[in-house]
DNA sequence: GAGCACTGC
């Protein structure tokens, strides 16, 4: 999709210094044969001649390659070495995460000798490090999702590799449903290319790490199932012999039991949240104070999502000698980031879990038991470099009980972004649309009676102009809808700020050394009509700092840089979408009732009104809730609010409240609330 | 008066 791509922001920068590189020669003989022996050392060379008969015979291959096989970064090099493969076609290579298309397509350039950005490039959101004569391409599965919307046969494409596919994320599953249509329509030869040639058919290999091959296979049509051995060290498990009861407390006498009886190695403890990684760290802080001389020192470090980039690089530093590094983390530990050093691992066997239910609209982020394929992947963490433990705060006893995987995303998730996106890639009969695993039919028909609420369809089901330009927006239905609505209120420049800032992870810092300040702060940049009007005054005040001066800003007001830094960016993308969709970008200077009456046009769903008691209940559902303590709405309740989001953790939280005109609701959106009902 | 696991367009 043209219009939401990117300028080359990094990419120009990226392809010169290669460049430049290039200019000086390709690697020199000696470095060649190094990549060469280092290429032909990785166990899935030794399955490469099996592996390309298998390629050359199916369109389908399903590779089962265990970590360390070298699958990701060697079997696109073979798939573009055998040239009747691709047709002069691209291999696409998908990734779920951003920082894995990125440096996988840059230890592939490398490999190949060539300047990144030629042969070998890479596109995500915000960044495209690619060319007319690229041939191997890493993306995000959900850019090539974007891509489909706009090239329905992905007609660019020879190759499609899905790597991590095990993981089962929103866009894996989608991407694999999408993929199988296409492969279908191009083998009835439906398909030809922007010159009118027919396409050859798109071959496709799906890479998973863990042994649920059977469902891969299954889904495309028994394709053939080739295993690749991985590379690493055994890990000798423990269990507790009773259940814990506070596994907080039991963590860190497990730590403290391995510092004083292991061999040296970095430990690493998988817990649940920020909360209780702070509150561990803080014991073991105290507790590290007091340790005989005997024993190594230790150097405690916390790792989440939420921590400011300077401290999470604090997990990374080489351990000094005469120290012990132990890591505190969430389940970013398990996937997202891999440390050195780890030999132990102290695993709670929990972690914080999403769950959408369509019925009530609710989002719950509960802890939960973690599945089999977790447990593993944590213990596997202490075997990457040489042999480890793992210990557990569980019982062996109640391993079998565990869920074998991870539920699905795409079954415990709001469905109406994925709805609508398929809406937009002419899938008009959503109820057929191959899932790996269908999700509830009911999930799939709330979605559409929203996008019908929305005014995104038409009585046949079929996307309708106002639809067709929400789909274009990287956002989800209710947000793109505000955006509809804004152009019409006269406040899209407004409109689009919000919607930014509620795009990315609360710019507003918490944690409980920081309490105090962070209070003032925010209390200085609220706004008396709630949250979103205070996200507004925070994206414009931080638009209107130097770039030099932004950091400071953030710092005195306890903002998080980076995600004001991704809010920008979204808000720019967010524009040039809207300009390329001919909507006009006005502002509505200083009148913000035309800013919450866009905000209601697309959220309405989200609206409640205050009880006798105090509490909220929300008008379409009757559900019950409370605004969260951190709402600027919090001290002084209005009748009615707009919520962004019900979020159940202790309570039922309504998270991003503002006070609106109950009276609105039938004007905007009078589809679902006739004039009756609440006046 | 409480707290936001993790991704992605």
């Amino acid at each position: 999709m043209e219009t939401l791509r990117e300028g080359r922001e990094r990419g120009g920068g990226d392809a010169s210094t290669s460049d430049a590189r290039k200019a000086n020669g390709a690697p020199t003989g000696a470095k060649r044969e190094e990549i060469d022996r280092v290429r032909k050392s990785l166990p899935i060379y030794r399955a490469k001649d099996r592996l390309m008969e298998e390629i050359r015979k199916s369109e389908t291959v399903i590779i089962i390659g265990e970590t360390g096989s070298g699958k990701t970064t060697q079997i696109p090099q073979y798939v573009y070495e055998d040239m009747t493969l691709t047709n002069g076609l691209m291999i696409g290579v998908t990734q779920p995460r951003r920082v894995a298309a990125v440096s996988v397509s840059r230890r592939v350039a490398d490999e190949t000798g060539t300047a990144h950005g030629t042969l070998v490039g890479y596109a995500i959101r915000f960044e495209d490090v690619s060319s007319e004569e690229t041939r191997i391409k890493f993306l995000t599965d959900g850019m090539l999702l974007r891509e489909a919307v706009g090239d329905p046969l992905l007609s660019k494409y020879g190759v499609i590799m899905i790597d991590e596919a095990h993981e089962r994320t929103l866009q894996t599953d989608f991407l694999l449903g999408t993929i199988k249509g296409v492969q279908r329509r191009r083998r009835e030869s439906l398909g030809e290319d922007q010159y009118g040639r027919a396409l050859p058919p798109l071959r496709v290999i799906v890479m998973s790490a863990t042994l649920e091959a059977s469902s891969f296979s299954k889904f495309f049509d028994g394709a053939p199932v080739i295993y690749s051995r991985g590379r690493t060290f055994p890990v000798e498990m423990f269990y507790t012999e009773e259940p814990e009861e506070d596994y907080l407390d039991a963590a860190m006498w497990t730590v403290l039991q391995v510092n004083e009886e292991e061999a040296a190695g970095d430990v690493l403890v998988f817990l649940t949240g920020q909360e209780e990684i702070e509150s561990l760290g803080r014991m073991l802080r105290e507790k590290a104070s007091e340790l005989p001389s005997n024993v190594l020192k230790l150097n405690v470090v916390l790792l989440f999502a939420a921590l400011p980039p300077e401290e999470q690089m604090k997990v990374f530093e080489p351990t000094p000698l005469g120290t012990r590094k132990v890591v505190l983390a969430t389940n970013i530990a398990e996937t997202s980031l891999t440390i050195n050093g780890i030999r132990y691992v102290v695993d709670s066997g929990l972690s914080k879990l999403r769950t959408h239910h369509p019925r009530s609209g609710v989002d719950e982020l509960l802890v939960t038991p973690i599945a089999q394929s977790q447990a593993q992947q944590r213990a596997g963490r202490a075997g990457r470099e040489a042999p480890g433990k793992c210990f557990r705060l569980y019982t062996e006893e109640i391993m079998p009980s565990l869920e074998k995987y991870v539920k699905p995303e795409l079954l415990r998730t709001n469905l109406s972004g994925v709805v609508l996106q398929l809406k937009a890639m002419q899938v008009d009969d959503i109820l057929s649309f191959p899932f790996i695993d269908p999700p509830p039919k009911e999930a799939l028909l709330r979605s559409l009676e929203l996008l019908y609420s929305l005014d995104a369809l038409d009585d046949d089901g079929k996307l309708n102009d106002v639809g067709k330009k929400m789909a274009r927006f990287p956002l989800e239905p209710m947000a793109a809808r505000c955006v509809i609505a804004a152009e019409i209120e006269g406040c899209a420049i407004e409109t689009l700020a919000v919607l930014s800032m509620l795009s990315t992870d609360s710019v507003f810092q918490f944690s409980r050394e920081a309490d105090g300040q962070k209070n003032v702060a925010r209390h200085k940049l609220k706004r008396k009509e709630g949250d979103h009007l205070t996200l507004l005054r925070v994206f414009n005040e931080f638009s209107a700092c130097s770039p030099k001066r932004s950091r400071d800003w953030c710092r005195e007001h306890q903002i998080n840089h980076r995600a004001m830094t991704k809010a920008v960016k979204i808000n720019e993308q967010l524009t040039r979408a809207a300009m390329s969709q001919g909507i006009n970008l006005t502002s509505c200077e200083d009148d913000f009732t035309l800013v919450l009456r866009s905000l209601v046009s697309g959220f309405f769903m989200n609206t409640a009104s205050k009880e006798m008691d105090g509490s909220f209940k929300v008008f379409t559902t009757g559900q019950k809730l409370t605004i969260h303590p951190s709402s600027v709405m919090f001290q002084s309740p209005p009748e009615t609010i707009l919520f962004n989001e019900l979020v159940r953790t202790n309570k039922m939280y309504a998270r991003d409240v503002s006070s609106i005109k109950k009276s609105w609701l039938s004007e905007l959106a009078s589809k679902t609330f006739s004039r009756r009902s609440t006046n």
